[in-house]
DNA sequence: TCCGCACAGAAAATATCTTTCATAGTGTGA
DNA sequence: TCACACTATGAAAGATATTTTCTGTGCGGA
């Protein structure tokens, strides 16, 4: 009977606890889930991040004859996305429906175009950007970020794996948390990254952000250090991917649609640095009484690094 | 035949006929039509009207339950009530809840506090940050733009220069720009920094990032490469600081207010991004004959540093 | 007191969703 | 190149949920 399984999701309020069923992220879930899925269910999801309103109106056999698919497709479709089953899914589309309709039309951005005006480009990457923005605090896994947040705080030290672009974001993570007083490193040498997490243990924090999450350079550090018993991280835009394994929690980045003009990484460095911001500001809360004094001392020491004087500037 | 009786009734004493199922226009209905119901049909209704995404989550079972009564009668009100059955009701009622939820979202406005839970930070640092985007697109000068793209583009050489949080935007930049087979640096240490702009000439690009705008081991180098004939480009938060003396064209990223918790340093650096974004965008706009396999060759070359296999991940 | 009417619920009938299982396609290693 | 193992896929059986039908019950009027 999940009859009752339902009153208790109910009951409880709301979001409910272990993998709360998308309410209105689901169409940055369709686009984080959508590579690890085969092509039958990347029809169906399209069709379902498409046209929401349309197919909530669906059964799951109107829906598989829609996309060409079983009905088994659709309700595996529906599984993959967090859903229990079709009904569930289809009650979330009806809901991204209703919020798509009133106000936000979040719904079609066209790519940019090689000819568009430079105007247009600000538009369209603004836009996008906050749309990544939307789709990965819709995804984010709070659960999984609050105990990523408790380990930092009690860290004894911290290590970031990144490489390429993803290693802006893992310094840039450092940066903040050194400056709380936290002890962090981003080793930017794979090798010695490697050499780094060996010196790890139990009670200190690794944390591995890559895009793919298949970027060997950054997950064998983060194995190194999951052996030693430090608690690991990944911050990765495919949750099922090879990090993960070696991840004692996961944290998703969104992946939108890159197009010729505007790469991966771009969208991808926004959804990391987001989640990075996350993490520091939670730790920040957590070690509130070190914290803010450091930060502040921090701007202390910057303060004579500004010229004193200059153009017609105030203060 | 009284099945046809059933069907005028409805027709013609209901009060819906030509009514499409109401979208979110549910509670007002259910007050109009209370008068015209039976008691139990009137029990259900309030119990939808009061809570729409629990009974959402409920099956007609479930709320003929709660409402003591029948799933008939369950039915027979989402009838009165314009829909054809009690699917579409729910499918009505979940909408709706979506769009209650996402209606109530004023608390995002305030600062982040020390004893915000983890979702409320992930909220606003999202907010905020997509706040920060559309302030900067707003506050861009597209001219400005469009002549630093220009001189990138025809570049000789390019230097990027910046210094804690705003070198990564730096680096960020200068990663891209490489990648599309432009030749640029960002060098990390002030020194060098003004080493390398000393190299620079006419036609070569220097671009510093700092939000303060009066860094001096930025605004150094870019004085350099000013005094050397090169076109230089500041991109601050402060149009009027001294490092627009020695800037030709200047990119205004926003500054929102900043809190305890949350440096300036967050924003301005999303901000910076996004002006770095554009400028890249745009660049590659320019030089797309050559941009575009370059990136495409780029791309190639990091395949096998990923993990061949792993996951259940396609292609 | 009896009759008719409408309401309400039980159960049958139907539609819908879920699971299982066999098949075809795909990639891998010898 | 072939055989093998594996995965994805759809058909159909099985389980649930929804809708319809049907019958009993209470209330007001003759």
């Amino acid at each position: 009977m999940n009859q009752d399984v339902k009153e208790i999701f109910a009951g409880s309020g709301g979001p409910a606890v272990g993998t709360p069923p998308a309410p209105a992220a689901l169409a940055a879930k369709v686009r984080t889930l959508a590579p690890s899925m085969t092509r039958s269910m990347q029809r169906v999801a399209e069709a379902v991040a498409h046209d929401p309103a349309g197919c909530a109106a669906l059964t799951v056999t109107g829906l598989a004859e829609l996309t060409g698919t079983s009905e088994a497709t659709v309700v595996r479709t529906a599984r993959l996305l967090g859903y229990p089953g079709y009904r569930d899914l289809r009650l979330a589309l009806a809901g991204l429906a209703a919020q798509q309709q009133s106000g936000r039309a979040p719904a079609i951005t066209t790519d940019i175009a090689v000819d568009d005006p430079i105007a247009d480009v600000v538009a369209k990457l603004a836009y996008e950007e906050q749309q990544t923005l939307a789709d990965t605090a819709a995804g984010l896994d709070t659960v999984q970020l609050g105990a990523a947040v408790t380990a930092l705080a009690a860290a004894r030290r911290t290590d970031v794996y990144g490489i390429g672009a993803s290693g802006l974001v893992a310094q840039d993570l450092t940066q903040k948390l050194l400056r709380i007083g936290l002890i962090a490193h981003a080793p930017s040498d794979p090798h010695l990254a490697v050499t780094n997490a060996v010196q790890l243990r139990a009670g200190d924090v690794a944390i591995a952000i890559t895009h793919s999450g298949s970027t060997g350079d950054v997950i064998e550090p983060l194995r190194v250090a999951f052996e030693r018993g430090a608690t690991t991280v990944a911050i990765t835009g495919r949750p099922d991917a090879p990090v993960t394994q070696y991840a004692d929690h996961v944290l998703t980045t969104s992946t939108s649609r890159e197009s010729e003009l505007r790469p991966a990484a771009m969208s991808s460095r926004t959804s990391q640095l987001l989640v990075v911001d996350c993490l520091f500001v939670g730790v920040a809360q957590r070690t509130y009484e070190t914290a803010a004094p450091a930060l502040a001392a921090s701007y202390e020491a910057l303060a004579h690094r500004h010229s004193p004087r200059g153009g017609n500037q105030r203060s």
